[in-house]
Order: C-alpha cells, then sequence, then structure tokens
RNA sequence: GCCUAGGUGGUGGAAUGGUAGACACGUGACACUUAAAAUGUCAUGAACGUAAGUUUGUGCGGGUUCGAGUCCCGCCCUAGGCACCA
C-alpha cells in the first residue's frame, strides 16, 4: 500500500554521518541490544501476542490494524513504524485491559513496483517479493511490535487470491437492487427478465437500457442476454475512455495520473497520459453511492477524510430539462436535447444551450449534418478533450450550432451552441446557458455577446434587523457613478456613519429612478453631466437598521449606473444637517471593492463595476409566475412545471478493475468461441509462469503473450492492486481457514475493525474500494457491519530533517534498522511517539532522538535501584504521580495522543528518581510504560514479578491519590497576573479572596484603590477588578 | 477559484475561555575529571533592571469578556484535498 519510492535495486542507505553516531550517548550498563535480542526471542518462542479464535476465549474482542504495507525492494524507512507502533501501543494496552486483540500483520505484494523491479533485474516478481517480505519482516521483527504472526498474510499467494478471484465472481454474478437497496444474485433477474422483461424492473444499470419484453428477451441470442446482462452485473465488461499512459503500456487509474508540466503524466515515472477507449473489467461502485455517502455519518473518522471521500463521491441533487430542437431543413419536434441542472430555478434565464463536442459528433453520427465550419470545430475539440485533463483556466470557445431551442417555459428561440467547456461524461452533455447566475456561463457569453437576463434578485436582510417586524417601507436608489477615467464615485461618512457608501438617495413621489439618480447626484455633490447607462429592472429588498434615525428600513431599491460625460461642478445643495458628514471622493474600483462594507452597495458594484454574476439564492423574478418564489423552492416547482423530472447525479465513476499487467490476480472468466463468458469453476486461477511480462503495448496485457492463456480464451487483464487489499481485514480474521474466506464465527465475533491506522493518502482509494467491497459482501450477509473500519486515524508522514519529504533523490532518507543499532528499539519507538501529535507531519530529528534513550536510561538506573534497595516504602509525591500518570496514560491512549502520555511519564519519572519506592509500585509505573517500550520494561519487570508483565492487568488509578489537597493559583487585577497563592483545593470563594487579598504583591496594587469586584473560579483563578 | 486543517521560544511541541511556553532537544554556567565524553545541578521567550520586579509577547487588524493562543468578524501566509461536475 505504501508505495511511494520507485523500486531500484536494494542498495543499504546510511544517512546517517559519522558524527551522529557520536552523539549516542555511551552505553553504561543498559544494552538494548542484548535486552531487545533476549525478549524478542522469547515472544518468538512463546507467541504471549497470539489472537485467541472465538471458541477459545470468553474476552471480548479488539481488533487493532495497521494499513498493509506494500513490501518495496528498499525496506522499511522510519515513516512505516509510525502506524505500526501506533497501532501496537493500542493492542497492548488493550490486552491488558482483558481484550482479546488481533494485532495482524501482512503483504500486499501484487502491483507495478514489484513488476518493474522485476523487468529492470531479470528476477521473476514472485522471487522479488519473497527478497522484500523478507527484508520488511526482519526489519518489523527487530522493532519489537505485538503482531500474531501466525495469521500473516501474502496478497501473491494463490490460497489468498482464491477468495479475491471468488469474490470478483460474486460481483460479477449480482446486481443492484434499487427497491431493497442490496445486491442481488443476476439470477434472480434473470428469471423476472423471463416472467415480464426489464419493464418496471428496479435494478441499477449503466446508462440507458433498451425497454424488453418477456417475448423479447426470450427471443434474445445468448450474446445479445450477455450483453443485456453486462448493463447490470456489478462487475462488468465495457468500452470506456481511460488514462493510456504510452511508455508503461497501460492503463491509469485517475488517482495515478498526476498534472505535469505538459498536460498529465503518470504519477510513476511522469510519463505522459493520453485518453484512449479500451476494453476493460469495471466495479459498479457507483450503486453504492448513497450508502458510501450515508455511512460516513456512522464512522469515527478524521472529518478531513470524511469530507475527501464526499467531494469525490460528489453528490448533486437536480433535474433533467428536455429542449425541443428546430433543426433547420428536419421536421420540427422531432428530436429534443436533455440538459442537467442544479439551478432548475434559473430557467428563465437561459439564454443558450451548450453541448459538450462529444454530444454534437453524436448527433453527426446520427444524421445531423451541420455546416462544415461545426463540425470542424467539433472534431478539434474532441481531440483536444483527448489530449488533456481539464483545464479550468483554458479559455472557454464555441461556435453557433445552427440550431434552436424551444424554451420550454417561453416558447422562445435559444441558440445551441457547440462549447469546449461541457463535460461530456457527467451529466446529459449539454447544460443550460445561464450567464447572469453561473460563472462559467456567463464568461462564455461575455466572450461571444450572448444575452444575460437576471431572473434571481438577492435578499438583503442585515443580521442586525433579522428579528424585527417594524419596517418603514421607502423605495430608494443607490448609484454607480463613474467618471470618465473609470474612477468611482463614493461617499466617505467616517467609521461612525457607515463607512464608504456608494451614493444612495429616497425616491420622491412621481419621480423615476433615473430622476432621483441625476436629483442626488447634484444635490450632494454638484455634478451636472450624468448621463444613465442602465437602471436595474429588479428591485432589491434591503432591510437595515439606520442608528443615526433610530429606524428600521426596508429599502425597495433600484440600481442606477451614470456615467459623468466630464467634472462640470454646480455648488451642491445640502441640506443644514447634511453639511459636513461625508467627503466625496473618487476611488479605483478596487479600492472600493476593499472599503465598502454595506452588501447591497458591492453587490452594486459587482454587478456594474465588475459585472460578476450572483450565484447564491435570492428571490424569483422576471419568471412568469413563478416571480416571488424563494430560489430555492422554485428548484422543484419550475422543474416539474415544464415536464423535467427530479434526478441525483455523482461525480464518482465506476472503479475500471484491470491492469494491463503480468503482476496481479487473474480474472476467473474465459470467453469460448462463441464469445460467450464462462466463470472459472475451480479457484484458484492461479497466475501462469512466464519469461516475459513485459507489456504488450497494445492495450492487452502481457499474458496474451502465452499462446495457452490465450487460447484457452482467459482474460488477459489483471486485476488492479487495489483488489487484494479490499478485503484483507477480514482474512485476518480467519487467516488459515481452506473451505471460506473467514469461518462465520469468527466474522461474527471479531466484527470489523475497531482501530484502524494508515496513511489519508488512501481516502479515495483503498478505504472507499474496502467500504464498498463490505457492503456488498453484507449485501449477501457475509459479514454483519455496514462499514468495516469503525475508528480510522490517519498518521502524518515522518519529513527527513531538512524539512522534505524523506527520498532516495534526496539521499534524506532514515533506515530503522540504523536508528535500532544505534538507539536500541524502544527508544525508536518512544521517539516515534514523543516527536509530535500523531497526525501531524514531523521532521525526524537526530538531535532530539537522545532525549527519549537518556529517558530510558534513566528508567533502566532507577528499575534496577528499586531491585536493589527493595524496599516497601514508597513516598507519596511518587504515589501520586504514578497514579495521575495512570489516568493521563488511560486517556491517552485512547486518543491517539501518544506524545502527552510519553511527556507525562518523563514528569513521573523525573520525580521517580529521586523518591523512594517500592518494587510493587514502581511495577505499576512498569506497566503504563509498557505499550511503549516494552522490552526494557518486561526485563525490569521479570527481575522481580513471576507473572508476565503483557497478561498483568493494566492499572487503574487511585482517586486517593488523583486527588489535590492544594492548588497554587494566579492572581490577578484587572486581567494581569501579580501573584500566586496556595490554597486549599475547592477553596471556598470567601477564604479565596482573603488569601489572594493578602498576598504581597498584590496588596501593592490595591492599596488606596477601589475594588470593584472579585471574580473566583474555583481552583483557577482570582481577579481581581480595581477602579484604575 | 472553492473546500478542509493549521500558524505558539533557537528547534519539536504543551495548554476543558482562567498563572502561555508542560515535556524534550539545543544553548550557557557550574560540579565531577589530568582532560574530553558521559552524567549531575542550575538557568534559558524578548526588552529593561544588581535585585525585587516591570513592560511586552501565541501570523496581522478589529471585536466580545473581569479575563482570549483558545470565541466572533476581516485579512495575510503554509499544508492537504477538489478543480469548467452546471
Amino acid at each position: 500500500m505504501a508505495r511511494a519510492q520507485k523500486t531500484q535495486n536494494i542498495k543499504k542507505i546510511s544517512p546517517l554521518k559519522k558524527s551522529d553516531v557520536k552523539k549516542a550517548p555511551m552505553i553504561t550498563t543498559y544494552d538494548p541490544k542484548k535486552i531487545e535480542s533476549a525478549i524478542q526471542k522469547k515472544w518468538e518462542k512463546e507467541k504471549p501476542f497470539k489472537a485467541f479464535s472465538s471458541a477459545k476465549t470468553k474476552k471480548k474482542p479488539f481488533y487493532a490494524l495497521s494499513m498493509i504495507p506494500y513490501p518495496s525492494g528498499t525496506g522499511l524507512h522510519i515513516g512505516h513504524p509510525r502506524s505500526y507502533t501506533a497501532t501496537d501501543i493500542v493492542a497492548r494496552q488493550k490486552r491488558m485491559e482483558g481484550f482479546n486483540v488481533l494485532n495482524p500483520m501482512g503483504y500486499d505484494a501484487f502491483g507495478l513496483p514489484a513488476e518493474q523491479f522485476a523487468i529492470q533485474n531479470k528476477v521473476h516478481p514472485k522471487k522479488a517479493v519473497a527478497m522484500n517480505v523478507a527484508t520488511f519482516e526482519r526489519q518489523l521483527k527487530k522493532l519489537g511490535l505485538s503482531f500474531d504472526w501466525d495469521r500473516k498474510i501474502n496478497t501473491t499467494d494463490p490460497e489468498y487470491y482464491k477468495w479475491t478471484q471468488w469474490i470478483f465472481l460474486k460481483l460479477y454474478n449480482s446486481y443492484y437492487d434499487t427497491k431493497k437497496q442490496k445486491a442481488t444474485s443476476i439470477e434472480s433477474l434473470i428469471s423476472i427478465f423471463e416472467k415480464r422483461g426489464n419493464k418496471d424492473v428496479s435494478a441499477y444499470a449503466s446508462g440507458e437500457v433498451q425497454e424488453f419484453s418477456k417475448q423479447e428477451w426470450l427471443q434474445m441470442t445468448p450474446l445479445q442476454k450477455q450483453e443485456t446482462l453486462m448493463r447490470y452485473r456489478l462487475a462488468y465488461e465495457g468500452i470506456a475512455e481511460v488514462n493510456w499512459c504510452e511508455e508503461l503500456g497501460t492503463v491509469l487509474a485517475n488517482d495515478e495520473v498526476v498534472d505535469g508540466k505538459d498536460g498529465p503524466v503518470s504519477e510513476r515515472g511522469g510519463y505522459p497520459v493520453t485518453k484512449k477507449n479500451i476494453r476493460q473489467w469495471f466495479l459498479r461502485i457507483t450503486a453504492y453511492a448513497d450508502r458510501l455517502l450515508s455511512g460516513l455519518n456512522e464512522i469515527e473518522w478524521p472529518e478531513h477524510i470524511k469530507e475527501i471521500e464526499k467531494n469525490w463521491i460528489g453528490r448533486s441533487e437536480g433535474a433533467e430539462i428536455s429542449f425541443k430542437l428546430d433543426i433547420p431543413g428536419q421536421s420540427e419536434n422531432k428530436h429534443s436535447v436533455k440538459v442537467f441542472t442544479t439551478r432548475a430555478d434559473t430557467l428563465f434565464g437561459v439564454t443558450f444551450i451548450a453541448i459538450s463536442p462529444e454530444l454534437a459528433q453524436s448527433w453527426i453520427d446520427a444524421g445531423w449534418s451541420p455546416d462544415v465550419s461545426v463540425a470542424r470545430y467539433t472534431k478539434q475539440t474532441i481531440q483536444e478533450h483527448q489530449k488533456a485533463t481539464f483545464d479550468a483556466t483554458q479559455k472557454k470557445t464555441g461556435v453557433y450550432t445552427g440550431v434552436y431551442a424551444k424554451h420550454p417555459g417561453t416558447g422562445e428561440n435559444i441558440p445551441v451552441w457547440v462549447t469546449n467547456y461541457v463535460l461530456p461524461g457527467y451529466g446529459t452533455g449539454a447544460i443550460m446557458g445561464v450567464p447572469a447566475h453561473d460563472e462559467r456561463d456567463f464568461e462564455f457569453a461575455k466572450e461571444y455577446g450572448l444575452p444575460i437576463k437576471n431572473v434571481i434578485d438577492p435578499v438583503y436582510i442585515r443580521p442586525d434587523v433579522i428579528a424585527r417586524t417594524d419596517f418603514t417601507k421607502k423605495h430608494k436608489v443607490v448609484s454607480l457613478v463613474e467618471a470618465p477615467d473609470g474612477k468611482i464615485l463614493t461617499m466617505n461618512w467616517g467609521p461612525k456613519l457607515g463607512g464608504r457608501l456608494l451614493l444612495g438617495g429616497t425616491i420622491e413621489k412621481g419621480e423615476t429612478p433615473e430622476q432621483t439618480a441625476l436629483r442626488e447626484l447634484k444635490e450632494e455633490t454638484g455634478y451636472v453631466h450624468g448621463d444613465i447607462v442602465s437602471v436595474s429592472e429588479e428591485t432589491f429588498d434591503y432591510k437595515y437598521f439606520a442608528t443615526s434615525k433610530n429606524v428600521a428600513y426596508q429599502a425597495l431599491t433600484r440600481f442606477v449606473h451614470i456615467k459623468l460625460r466630464d467634472l462640470e461642478k454646480e455648488e451642491a445643495s445640502l441640506e443644514e444637517n447634511e453639511k459636513g458628514l461625508f467627503k466625496v471622493e473618487w476611488v479605483s474600483k478596487e479600492h472600493a471593492k476593499k472599503e465598502i462594507v454595506e452588501v447591497l452597495h458591492l453587490y452594486a458594484l459587482d454587478l456594474y463595476a465588475f459585472q460578476t454574476p450572483f450565484c447564491g439564492e435570492g428571490v424569483i423574478a422576471r419568471s412568469g409566475e413563478f416571480s416571488g418564489l424563494s430560489s430555492l423552492d422554485a428548484r422543484k416547482v419550475i422543474a416539474e412545471a415544464v415536464g423535467g423530472t427530479l434526478v441525483t447525479r455523482y461525480k464518482m465513476r465506476d472503479a475500471i478493475f484491470a491492469r494491463q499487467r503480468y503482476w496481479g490476480e487473474p480474472v476467473p472468466l474465459y470467453k469460448d468461441a462463441q464469445a460467450i463468458i464462462h466463470e472459472v469453476k475451480k479457484l484458484p486461477l492461479t497466475l501462469p509462469n512466464t519469461a516475459s511480462y513485459e507489456p504488450t503495448g497494445t492495450g492487452e496485457g502481457p499474458l496474451a503473450n502465452i499462446p495457452a492463456w490465450k487460447k484457452g480464451g482467459y482474460e488477459t487483464n489483471t486485476m488492479p492492486g487495489w483488489a487484494g487489499s479490499s478485503w484483507y481485514y477480514l482474512r485476518y480474521m480467519d487467516a488459515a481457514n481452506k473451505k471460506k474466506f473467514a469461518d462465520e464465527k469468527e466474522i461474527r465475533y471479531w466484527k470489523h475493525v475497531d482501530i484502524y491506522l494508515g496513511g489519508g493518502e488512501h481516502a479515495t482509494g483503498h478505504l472507499l474500494y474496502a467500504r464498498f467491497w463490505h457492503k456488498f459482501l453484507k449485501d449477501y450477509g457475509l459479514v454483519h457491519t455496514e462499514e468495516p473500519f469503525k475508528k480510522f486515524v490517519a498518521h502524518g508522514m515522518i519529513l527527513a530533517s531538512d524539512g522534505r519529504k524523506m527520498s532516495k533523490r534526496w539521499g534524506n532518507v532514515v533506515n530503522p534498522d540504523d536508528v535500532i543499532n544505534i538507539y536500541g528499539a524502544d527508544t525508536a519507538r518512544l521517539y516515534i511517539a514523543f516527536m509530535g501529535p500523531y497526525t501531524e507531519a514531523i521532521p525526524w530529528s537526530e538531535e532530539s532522538i537522545v532525549g527519549s534513550r537518556r529517558f530510558i536510561e534513566r528508567l533502566y538506573k532507577k528499575g534496577l535501584r528499586v531491585n536493589a534497595e527493595n524496599t516497601t516504602k514508597t513516598d507519596l509525591s511518587a504515589l501520586k504521580a504514578i497514579h495521575k500518570l495512570i489516568q493521563k496514560v488511560s486517556l491517552d491512549i485512547a486518543s491517539c495522543s501518544f506524545n502527552t502520555a510519553v511527556a507525562k511519564a518523563m514528569e513521573t519519572m523525573n520525580i521517580l528518581e529521586s523518591a523512594s519506592i517500592s518494587k510493587k509500585d514502581f511495577s505499576v509505573f512498569l506497566q503504563v510504560l509498557y505499550p511503549f517500550v516494552p522490552h526494557v520494561t518486561e526485563y525490569l519487570w521479570s527481575q522481580w514479578n513471576k507473572e508476565p508483565i503483557h497478561t498483568s492487568k493494566w492499572p487503574r488509578a487511585d482517586k486517593k491519590y488523583t486527588r489535590e489537597e492544594n492548588v497554587t493559583i494566579g492572581v490577578q487585577i484587572n486581567g494581569k497576573l501579580r501573584g500566586n497563592i496556595t490554597i486549599p483545593f475547592n477553596s471556598s470563594e470567601d477564604s479565596a479572596k482573603k488569601h489572594a487579598l493578602e498576598e504581597e504583591n498584590v496588596r501593592k496594587y490595591i492599596e488606596g484603590k477601589t475594588i470593584l469586584k472579585v471574580i473566583y473560579v474555583q481552583n483557577r483563578i482570582v481577579n481581581i477588578v480595581i477602579k484604575p
């Protein structure tokens, strides 16, 4: 899974300089190598971390899981252990709390890197994987992680991928019943077809399937039936445009493609990526879109990861509306174009229809013959689309098709344009252009001079008047006055009276807004040569509170846009009480935008000076009988009134389930001579051996090079890298089972992963796919929870000490082997836990790690001393510290705040070092530290305890010792700290006050002053407020 | 452009609206030592002060509060995600 590096030759990396090695503390008596290897040998022999199967224990289950690693050729780097040690800390603590803990490890070894490695080094991928796994395992074991090694899995093992294939076949043999909201066997769909065709069938399908009757179904040839069923199966074969990488000779998933300098390139290698149509296997993940979305509500995942999945699924509710087409030379009413919109409320603002070039091409293919220039544009733009991923900054282009569409509301003729900015794959490939209320349509309309029709009026209610009902109604104008040099006229009222505003005014009886605007211009500023450019048709409803007059106004406002011919001026005729209240100032429109804060004035500025569309919610206007509705309500009403249908769309696409590669799970299907697909009955269908697993470059997988395979009609693509990792956590529940992927009893017992730790970068890949498979298996009663991972915590990256990502390119990779050699595994683990918050990216520091080592040395020395002194007396201060530590560590492990748990342990150590302490009480300290530094604590523990530490009971904090007797609290005067007092815990207000007022430094401050009040927060603070 | 998370000493970082900088690294001084390392003790945000102490200080500007790193408004910067999804 963590396959970030490009696999190259295995080469020992030693980033630690000689000078660093010197910094390692001198070993006195503590010898981690000796202790750790002895303890690890014992673990290897006694297997204390074996998880019990459900029948063999009465303990409650707890399943802690680290993401399965991809065993790359370079071995572990120091980033890997971050999630492994975290999982290990949780697992060890949960065991002591009495749970039957499952903490397994395995390898996900199919995929590109192993294959690249094999090609470059001329070794079979199987051998390369075995080598890499051996390296990984040696390194993992040196870290002292408490895995149940008996449950180890490897996704490339035929005994494992047999079940990956088995699940694939189950998907292939299923469709999604939209009424029951679950996967159902394809057999039952066939029997429905046999009884009544596909009319009213509640089955999720790709695209629109033509309706057929019972008879028609029965008359279909086997091949036709196969093709029809392919539209419904959850694993299906189809043709799709994919990301094709010529250099790698393979198709790439969207998340494997990144933006390069000249268009998209492969994440691995940086080779150019183009679009290509190719035959593919897909998984119909879109059938589960809603459940994948709603399931997020029931899991404890980081919000940002949920957000990423939410955006990726991209649910949007909208409407499909048909526009009848008027094609020159063809009879009317025959053709129509369907658009998808989430803003059906803006329907009356439509001034053009925009279609994707791909849709235009399909019309041409169906017999439409447009002007040559239109056909040429269509072809060109399709080619552009195929070359690159979409770029939002690209200029919008388009041509008029000569076709008109009839507006379903007004009956008006609306031009249809082919454009480059409509996406072919989303919605219907056609949109209604509403430039007044959509930024993209606005940009396009500006470019081609298309009309802009405003049909949503914003509603402005200032928050300070929201609750009021006593409005005085007034008709007003707001004028945007432009000087010949483009500057904007503003009135600066100063900070108290509303700051900078545009020119406003009240419409007197019998006046038009234009007249009002010009009159006010003259009266307030003296300018006389203004020309009216435009007046808003719409009246904006603006409720505000005039502080100076103490009145709430409902201002029904019209906008007026005025341009001055020149700056000629007469005397302004201000009323006496207005004089000197404001200054007339000319500013740039950008300046105005910055300083004007009134929303309505800003809107006038946006509309006239910046000319940006209004995309928010408001009131429907100039839309016939719908005017006056709120835009939210109007969505549904207007869509239905014009015969549209409400639909839900998703951004997420079906997942391509194929790689044109050798090193993957074979697809267990074959085609006979008639191209009929059959299942492979005996699983696993093993990957055949071959010497040439290089890509064919044709789009077929390397398996096509094997004559016997090809002859057998087998699929030449293999499954993608994420196939094996989509269900591996279930295999751990019963890894040795030969008959099932896991026994029913074990699945019921373990249920799901309780805590899953790994990288957040898998949010839209592995994590989403695993959730999908889990839901699918649940539909068949094979698992019993809706979600596979109850809690997920994403670790932060460990950066190199230079703050960059660790990479061979920079030569800054830290190898855990080196760290363990110098400092020992316990120190490495402790430092990884201590270095910072688990979820944050933190640079590795060769300087700071010595602190962790020093702590362990002190612990070790104290342990030996405790053993030698053998006292029964423990100082009260030590007991208190230990019991507070129990509290803190228990809480911190539960919330993955390992760094603060370690800090508290260090604090405790500082107290214990100089205290007298009994073996019994020191044992408690060892227990609490055990999850972090298991070797040294187990070693010390076993000096005087018979029972093993890992089965000892997690200690509980005794209230007797955690309760405080005295507290030292601060005394503030007017919020500033002036002294401390130590008073009994939970002191009364009176006694605290008394002590506070007696404090020496405090007395200095209050002498001769009047005390206004005293605030006392128990056990926190005393604040004395005095008259300054 | 949009969404999400952040911005605290020389460094990693800590802090339920209540004594900012816990813990650790580094640095300085001292002890031990022929010496160095290791270890131990003390100090360590900045400025002023012999000191007691004072001022100032959690990206910037405002606000709420007896009291703001924490809450609210606006801005700047960094990281991650999405990016013509109608």
